[in-house]
Formats: structure tokens, C-alpha cells, sequence
DNA sequence: ACGATTCGCGCG
DNA sequence: AAAGCGCGCGAATCGT
């Protein structure tokens, strides 16, 4: 079944409720925005899929209530994924020119930092052009029933049609259910981000504040230098014989150090450490703590934690790859420096997992290079790249593999490249591949359908130019310069993106296992983990378990602030192929066993009977420091 | 004075 | 050792 969430009114929501085919099986009904999330929890319990324009600002809105969902369809970043899939070039919706559905939809009032609450949207001011049915659904609806239903079907149309379109379009793709899965893994991505930034990042600011001044002094005004800074400016206009230099700006710096007689070009951290001069050592120190305090000082930890929780904004989608981008506090950036101060909540333990190598064991699944996986099959690929003869060292392995994926011409890199390919043929001829298609201009995909976009115009523009012969020997040089930058960015999509598509269904399959995790825990039996099993998943295509509707009530008893988590162990962190699981003391283990578990499931959903493997490194630790 | 761009560095 | 992919952010610098 699925439930369709439409906009309606000045504020509330139409509900209509599909089959399975898309065909309306009852009349909708149109709830008020603060019923929502009890009517969504109602009806959670039928397990529907639910439909919604922009899973990150209705979500938002169900998750306030204390509500959870199991499963959804997002119908903005689905149609982003059909506008550019090879599976589905030349329909009707990826030539149709761009609509509402293409747009996120944006809170009237921008999110203040560190605001877990009040999140409410105004569709009758921000939604786009083209939803309008002309008919005011809002008003007299205590007049009748029929006419409340009537109204949500009208309100609710342009919304279903999309999601018929949408469903449509799958169906005529040449591989509709790899499509499927990544549709139902990327939405469930959306559903993760919403609760994620809804539960935010366990952080510590006395750990952290403490971290600060021990390395800086104590705190200080905005705008003034921290003692340790201080100093070390002193010292390196000392060093450096220019009294008034301004060691925040690299052009005075860069000037500075060349009258000293160094022989400079930039002022960047790897080529300062070649040079020897006393200046150096200091410099480098002033660099490294004014980055921390300008980039994760005591003005960030004002912006950005708020009752015990860093809470940043994920963006699903945000990145064609497919991988995720954040909005605020730079979470993708979170330096080791300052990882002490996640920490975990009294009684529960952080377990940090982080899929080893992820990436070029992804292009040994992608390009069926049976060699490459019989050398991942331990716990480190690149110990295996060595014992297979292909190269001497561990980081020889390693230097080697990242050139392979990103392109390297030159260096060390470079060099090491005929070996690699020699030893592994299959997977070097893949990213080879995908580079010479780039560089003509197609469009290469990702393991489950998710396409990269073609270059612009200038690009094309300048290709042609250059084909005819047209310019300067100068423009035809950049005309080839662009077409082999773009072979590069196409050779790392297939791996990025499919690493992405992994890493989505990693994460899917192990929000079941948590929810089911905090359900048997709660209930009076010892239930043990769940373990539905690749094929219960694939039918499914990512979401049966019950995300325990008990255990949440439970969880949130009369009088109590809703809180959709409970005891139930939650996401509270991802980055690229790392996820950080809150989780009470007494399950901890388990939820190592479970992210181990949906590493397995998201292999075989990618991979099937392909012998990959994706070894996990675990950690169960109070501090994110901790973490190996 | 202010928006756009570049630099430098953090993360995978 | 410092190239080859993808990001976000703050401060400095550039352009108008």
C-alpha cells in the first residue's frame, strides 16, 4: 500500500491511499500539520510506503511528533535519479523540462543553528508553480465528510499523477528493479538523514571546551588571538625579522618568507615542511591551531551544539555521485583534532564502523574482477595486492589503487600503474573504459542505475572547436585538457557512485536492524536479533521490519516530550563509508553484529553470488577518539 | 561597501 | 610524497 502526502491548504495535509498499482483504493483524508504525525503513526502500523514530495521537510515534521516510518518514496530525489539514468534515457519525464518536483522544498524560516524544533513549513508560500488544482480546499470542511474527501482527492492529484508517472517510468526502464532498489535505498537515505539530524551527534562541550584551551589557552572573545597564538605570531615575526607582519594573511606571509631568502611559491603546509628555516616549525603550529579555532573553536560550538547534540543538515542527493553533502558545521570535515568530545550519552556506548577499503573493492564487484576480489578476501586488500606480486609494498598498493580511481598521470602513482593493470586487467580496463567515455562525452552509471551528468556546453563548444580545427593551437590544448578532466571525473564516478549505492543499502538494511534490535529488547521474551535475510530483503526492496511501533510508544509515555528513539539504537553519523550507531550499553554488541550483517546484505544486493567481500573495522567505544 | 572568487585545509 | 576524485567552510583577496 502506499499513502500519498499532499500538501492542502494553508496547513495541513491530504492523504490518499494507493494500491499496490497506483490505483486509489479509498478515499483520502486531510489532517491538520500538527495531526500529523498521529495519523501517520496510525496508520504506520499497515506498513505502507509512503509517498511525499520532500522526505527532509515532512519528515521532519512526523519525527517532532515522535513518529517513525519504516519506509518511503521521494519523489524529488527519484525524479532526479530518472532525468539522468542510462535506464532510462529518452522517456518522457527525463525530456520533460524541469518542474515543482524538481525542487526541494524550503522552510519559510532558515533553520537556525543548532533548532531541533519548530521546523514548520508553509506550502501556501513556498510551494513552486504548477501544484495549484484552483480549488481552495481550505475552509468549511465541518460541513461533511464528502466534502473533506472530495477536497483531498483534488488537492492530492498532482501529487499522485507524479508519483503514476514516476512508478511508470520504472517500469518501462531496461532494468526496473535495479532502479527499484536504488529508488527504495535512496529514499530510505532521506528517511536516515531526517532522523539524523534530528537526533544529532552526541558532543561534549566541556570535553571539547577543555580540548580547546589546552591547546590554545583559555577562551577568548571572538576577533582576539588565543594566548598559544599569540605567541607563536610573536615568534614568527621574530623569526622572521618584520615586526608588523600579519601571520593570518598568506600573501604577507608568502612575502615575508621570501625576504627571509626561503625560496617559496606558496604558503602551503606541505611544501613550508620541506624548507629549513626555525621559522618553519612555529608556522606550521600557527597554521594548524588557527584552523581549529577558526573552524572548530568556541564560535562553533555556540553555532552549532545545542543541548548536548552537533546537529548538522544532511543533504541526500547532494552530490551527483550520489553521496551525501551536509549543510553547517562542516560535518563532512570533522577533524580528528577534535573528536574527543563525541561522546556518548550515560548508558549508552557509540559503535563506530568503517567499511575498509571500501572503494576499490567496490571496483573489483563493478568490473567482475575475480582476481582483485580473491585479494580482498582478508581484512586488508591492499596486503593482498601485495602478496599477489603486483607490487613490493602495503603503500605502494594504496598509491597505486587511488591513481587507478582518480586518474593519476605522473609520479609514483603513475609509475605503478602498468603493474597494477597487469595484474588486474579486468578492474584497470573498467576505470579505463569509463575514462575514454568521459572523454567523448557519455554518460557512464553506477551500479545501480545512477548515471552521471553529461559535460555543458562550453565543454561541447569547445570540443568541436577543436575537432574543426577552429582556434588557437593554445584552445585546442585546453579542448583536450577538458575532455581528459572529464574522463577523470567519469573514471571515479563509476567507483564513488556505486560505493554510494552501497553505502546506502548498508545503511537501509541496518535501520532495520537497529528498529528490530530496539523491539526485541523491549519486549518480554529475549528475542535476539533479526535476521531477515538477503531474499526477504530484495522482495521488500529495502524495508519490511517492523520499526517496532510498540517499542516507540513505549518509549514515549504520556506527559513526556515525544521522542521517536527511545531505547532504540539510531544513526547519528555518516560519512562516505563510516557510520557512527548510538546504542544503549546492553545491545552494543548486537549492533555490531548487525552492522556486520547489512555490510553482508548490501554486497549481495549489489553483487549477488560475486565473492566480495566488505569487511567492517568495529569499534564499541564512549569517545569517537577512541574508534580504531 | 559588498558580493564573488580564490586560497588553504579539513574529511572520505 | 604531495600528483589523480568528491565535498564545505572561513578568511583573505579580487572585482565592481
Amino acid at each position: 500500500m502506499y499513502v500519498v502526502v499532499s500538501p492542502a491548504g494553508p496547513d495541513g495535509y491530504a492523504l490518499s491511499f494507493l494500491d499496490d498499482s497506483g490505483e486509489e483504493e479509498q478515499q483520502g483524508e486531510l489532517v491538520a500539520t500538527d495531526e500529523l504525525g498521529e495519523a501517520v503513526e496510525a496508520i504506520e502500523l499497515e506498513s505502507p510506503r509512503w509517498v511525499w514530495h520532500d522526505t527532509a521537510a515532512t519528515y521532519s515534521q512526523i519525527l517532532e511528533a515522535g513518529v517513525r516510518v519504516e519506509r518511503c518514496h521521494d519523489l524529488r530525489l527519484t525524479i532526479a535519479l530518472l532525468r539522468l539514468s542510462s535506464l532510462t534515457s529518452g522517456t518522457g519525464l527525463a525530456m520533460s523540462p524541469p518542474g515543482p518536483w524538481d525542487t526541494a522544498i524550503t522552510s519559510p524560516k532558515p533553520s537556525v543553528a543548532g533548532n531541533r524544533s519548530g521546523n514548520e513549513l508553509s506550502f501556501d508560500d513556498d510551494k513552486p508553480e504548477g501544484f495549484g488544482t484552483g480549488r481552495d480546499s481550505s475552509g468549511e470542511d465541518d460541513a461533511g465528510s464528502d466534502n473533506a474527501e472530495g477536497n483531498a482527492s483534488g488537492v492530492a492529484q498532482p501529487t499522485i499523477d507524479e508519483f503514476r508517472l514516476q512508478l511508470e517510468t520504472v517500469r518501462a526502464a531496461t532494468e526496473p528493479n535495479r532502479l527499484r532498489l536504488l529508488i527504495a535505498a535512496e529514499s530510505a537515505g532521506a528517511l536516515i538523514a531526517a532522523e539524523m539530524t534530528h537526533a544529532g551527534l552526541p558532543w561534549r562541550e566541556d570535553v571539547h571546551d577543555a580540548l580547546l584551551t589546552e591547546l590554545l589557552g583559555p577562551r577568548v572573545a571572538p576577533g582576539l588571538r588565543p594566548a598559544r597564538l599569540e605567541q607563536l605570531a610573536t615568534i614568527i615575526q621574530h623569526e622572521l625579522g618584520s615586526p608588523g607582519l600579519n601571520t593570518d594573511s598568506p600573501a604577507e606571509v608568502l612575502k615575508a618568507l621570501r625576504a627571509a631568502g626561503l625560496s617559496a611559491e606558496t604558503t602551503r603546509s606541505w611544501e613550508l615542511q620541506a624548507l629549513d628555516h626555525p621559522v618553519i616549525e612555529p608556522l606550521l603550529e600557527y597554521k594548524k591551531l588557527s584552523r581549529l579555532l577558526s573552524a572548530n573553536g568556541w564560535s562553533w560550538m555556540e553555532s552549532w551544539v545545542t543541548d548536548g547534540r552537533f546537529s548538522p543538515e544532511y543533504v541526500p542527493g547532494g552530490v551527483v555521485s550520489g553521496r551525501w553533502a551536509t549543510r553547517g558545521g562542516g560535518a563532512l570535515q570533522l577533524p580528528k583534532q577534535v573528536r574527543r568530545a563525541v561522546t556518548a550519552d550515560e548508558g549508552w556506548k557509540l559503535v563506530v564502523a568503517d567499511a575498509a577499503q571500501l572503494e576499490p573493492r567496490i571496483l573489483a564487484g563493478v568490473s567482475g574482477d575475480l582476481i582483485m576480489a580473491r585479494a580482498g578476501q582478508g581484512a586488508d586488500l591492499y596486503a593482498g595486492i601485495v602478496a599477489s606480486g603486483a607490487v613490493e609494498s602495503r603503500a605502494q598498493a594504496k598509491v597505486a589503487m587511488l591513481g587507478a580511481m582518480y586518474g593519476a598521470t605522473t609520479g609514483e602513482s603513475g609509475r605503478l600503474l602498468p603493474r597494477l593493470a597487469a595484474a588486474f586487467p579486468a578492474a584497470l580496463t573498467f576505470v579505463e573504459d569509463a575514462a575514454r567515455a568521459g572523454e567523448r562525452g557519455e554518460v557512464v552509471t553506477s551500479r545501480l542505475g545512477r548515471s552521471s551528468p553529461r559535460p555543458g556546453e562550453d565543454w561541447w563548444e569547445a570540443q568541436a572547436a577543436a575537432r574543426e580545427g577552429a582556434g588557437s593551437e593554445r584552445e585546442r590544448q585546453r579542448a583536450r585538457q577538458q575532455a581528459r578532466d572529464w574522463g577523470r571525473f567519469t573514471r571515479n564516478f563509476v567507483v564513488q557512485a556505486s560505493a554510494a549505492d552501497w553505502a546506502l543499502c548498508w545503511m537501509a538494511d541496518l535501520r532495520r536492524r537497529l528498529c528490530a534490535l530496539g523491539t526485541a529488547a523491549l519486549g518480554t521474551a529475549a528475542l535476539g536479533t533479526a535476521d531477515l535475510g538477503t531474499a526477504a530483503l530484495e522482495t521488500a526492496a529495502l524495508g519490511t521490519a517492523a520499526l517496532g511501533t510498540a517499542a516507540l510508544a513505549t518509549a514515549h509515555g504520556p506527559g513526556r516530550a515525544a521522542e521517536p528513539f527511545g531505547t532504540v539504537p539510531h544513526l547519528v553519523f555518516f560519512l562516505h563509508d563510516e557510520v557512527i550507531v548510538h546504542a544503549p550499553e546492553s545491545l552494543a554488541e548486537a549492533v555490531a553484529d548487525a552492522l556486520r550483517s547489512a555490510s553482508a546484505s548490501a554486497t549481495k544486493l549489489l553483487f549477488g553470488e560475486f565473492p566480495l567481500t566488505v569487511p567492517l573495522d568495529v569499534s564499541i567505544v564512549d569517545s569517537y577518539a577512541d574508534a580504531a
